[in-house]
DNA sequence: TGACTTATCGAACGTTCGTTCGGTACTGTA
DNA sequence: TACAGTACCGAACGAACGTTCGATAAGTCA
């Protein structure tokens, strides 16, 4: 049982310190490393150079502590994105450009975080979760939006938005099970390659689904 | 006299009976909706409905347990993959259809395990973590040759295959995420879309690679 | 000086974990 | 009838888990 008492929580200090943000980091490798169940809070306090009880005045459970690495994350991720949309044109296919560049410059720079955030994306329980998948779904909306645009502007009447964005996510997100810094490409280069390979690939990909009578209308029957 | 203590292990007995069978298609689904670490033997065996103690009868660790699963799936996929490969042509495009075909289709007939296989591709330790890596390579060089014909036919002189072959399993092993059965295409259109977008994919990539003076070759200075 | 707050910890709590031990009941043979 | 092997289980083991408690220094301000 959790939570017993009705006594005053610590209430986190100040949310936003030098210590509490490394144990974060520490907590983000750990998880990384060990998976959210495999890691025990002991070898968190002890990789932040805290006691086991300290750690307990920062953060008030093992679930909060990958709720609030997830939740920046993601946070961080989108509005990053947001904010170069917004200094971008118009241009659908410059926009896409840039949300996989945004995706895989970030992916690589905190590999860490990202791992977590893409492995363990179903180790929260109902308070937590829905807060995080609240941000993945907006996310998902701003790639699908890019997308619809790309599809009107190139007349691509027969590409199922759903199934191309997913099938990005999936080339972007599967990154980190075998991306080697020193043997493969920067995240640039990678950028380059799955942008080519999506660009290139919904336009083959349209007109073969119109050529075998298959669109993006053509959606499974329901029961 | 009792045996020798540390001498011979239970040794389990018929390797398939179906009482053992049954324990694992029961451990797969724990580990499926608990991730290896989050699953408990006790449930897996109240799930299997043997006791505890019952359960070690049949299988000689938790681990043991998950390595089971992994084999098995993997080499299922990839003796059916071989069996198909022999009985087509030498048409590298169809080769790779099949392929592709191939996993999709075994992935939604097995998603438990093949959730279990992608998900928990590193819980494994050294004894056992060496033969599942094993099978996996195989069945990346087996894409990855596949891939290189297509190349060598359509002279793709700029196609990187390492990232091409990963971007393809990113697309198809990330589907376990988002695939919801009554809602998204079964596995043969999902098949076409994903071999559509790929092989669409490649061909403008590579034209795309050729035309900035990257290629397959460019790989990154070693330090 | 004394009352409060902040940062920190050792030690424990109760639970659950993977695994093992010592049995028992059944089922063939001999 | 006796014995060996198979199939199974209750109860326990020790370790590890997430979490809490009560205490203690150090700093702040009246």
């Amino acid at each position: 049982m959790p939570r017993p008492a009705a006594a005053s929580p610590p209430a986190r200090r100040p949310p936003t310190s030098a210590k509490f943000d490394h144990i974060l980091e520490s907590a983000t490798r750990e998880f990384c490393e060990k998976g959210y169940e495999g890691a025990s809070i002991r070898d968190i306090a002890r990789r932040s150079r805290v006691s086991l009880a300290g750690l307990y005045y920062y953060v008030e459970s093992k679930e909060k502590l990958l709720y609030l690495i997830q939740k920046h994350c993601f946070a961080t991720l989108i509005a990053r994105l947001k904010e170069r949309l917004e200094a971008a044109g118009s241009d659908p296919e410059q926009r896409l450009r840039l949300l996989i560049c945004n995706h895989l410059d970030f992916f690589l720079r905190h590999r860490e975080a990202m791992k977590v955030l893409s492995h363990e994306s179903d180790s929260l329980t109902p308070p937590y979760q829905a807060d995080v998948a609240e941000l993945k779904r907006a996310y998902y909306r701003l790639a699908c939006a890019i997308v619809e645009d790309l599809k009107r502007e190139r007349k691509l009447r027969n590409l199922n938005t759903r199934l191309a964005v997913l099938s990005l996510f999936g080339m972007m997100n599967w990154i980190y099970t075998w991306h080697k810094p020193r043997l493969d490409p920067d995240s640039d280069a990678l950028a380059e390659h799955i942008a080519g390979l999506f660009l290139g690939g919904i336009e083959a990909e349209a007109d073969g689904a119109a050529r075998l009578g298959r669109g993006s209308n053509d959606r499974p029957r329901r029961t």
